[in-house]
DNA sequence: GTCTATAAATAGATAGAC
DNA sequence: GTCTATCTATTTATAGAC
């Protein structure tokens, strides 16, 4: 593969990435992709076998890249709090990367999203060893499970809304300091809880 | 309006409602609509001002439905638990609206989601006076909030991750019952956070 | 109000020259 | 690998008869 065609292929992700978030699968089209990339239209079809492929393609790596920088922040924090609303935070940075992820996840076409594949908590194993850090060892793989279902559910699902309804509405307590404060006190609870 | 015309326009609703929720916006076409509500083609941009507001009529109406189910549950429920995991599976009933009504949310259109609309947490007040009675008049408003969200949050996380990447999965503790079993647990230490 | 017919635009994909 | 040109199919929307 040359310089050039390396090139191409990875303007055309980018580009369809930010498309695809925006506007969907069907709401965007290949050639709005190629036109925006500077690419020839016919070349998304020779660099990914069509429309789909390139779709998935987009989804995996989002979900790896997701996935690595979830790990980092989980291996340099300080403690589950602050690296729960570092995740918020970062989820705020890269919004548009979120919620087309999870609207790829929520689509229903089998054809797209193929089951099977791993598209669990990203960074989800890092997550848990903080909680055992904090905890001891002698938490049930239960009482884990639990803990960060309970945990990450909440900072997604407040990451999720505070980028699109709540967004520009006035909603009293839904401040993103409000949230960082309730993600803090529900960590410390649920850790809590894992203690006795 | 003419009971014919009633009729055809509820039975366009109820279709399009169905095809949104399975294919998202652009990828349902009026011709589908029509075909399957047993219209003609016309009417649809007839008894609605076109596709989008359509799409937007059926928005409102399933929030509104939402709520109203959601509240009545929250009036013939026991106790919060027990609401709570009825809400869980209220929605695994319901997975079809609740998915496309997330998706509708979580779309950055804003000329389909008009900002300034009333999208918040269904039957949200409902499940507030549940929290006030469980736990005595003392909570502050800001305890309310925190618990509303922290609970409905989780529960609402839960059905949407449940109805689509994780349904067909065989992940470790995620099965109906360990859901339910979390949910419960969840809500135990939640409530007993607001009584100290 | 409902129908047929059609306008006008756009889509994904590919063949074949270079 | 990239290009132009084009095929085939589908879309939303509307005009006009009934």
């Amino acid at each position: 593969m040359t310089d050039q065609s390396t090139e191409t292929k990875s303007r055309i992700m980018e580009v369809a990435r930010v498309l695809f978030a925006n506007n969907g699968f069907d709401g965007t089209s290949v050639r709005e992709i190629a036109r925006l990339a500077e690419v020839n239209v016919a070349s998304v079809n020779y660099h990914f076998a069509g429309k789909e492929k390139l779709f998935h393609e987009i989804l995996l790596k989002g979900h790896a890249d997701c996935s690595a920088d979830i790990q980092s922040m989980a291996l340099a924090g300080a403690n589950l709090e602050d690296v729960l609303v570092e995740i918020f935070r970062y989820f705020q940075t890269k919004s548009h990367d979120l919620l087309s992820h999870f609207k790829m996840m929520m689509s229903t076409d089998q054809k797209i999203v193929p089951a099977g594949e791993d598209m669990g908590p990203p960074g989800g194993k890092a997550i848990v060893e903080i909680i055992i850090k904090e905890t001891g060892k002698n938490v049930t793989e239960e009482d884990l499970h639990w803990a960060l279902k309970s945990l990450f559910s909440h900072t997604i699902h407040m990451s999720l809304m505070y980028n699109c309804c709540f967004k520009n509405n006035a909603v009293p307590y839904s401040s993103r300091e409000d949230i960082e404060k309730g993600i803090r006190r529900l960590t410390r609870i649920v850790l809590k809880e894992l203690k006795v």
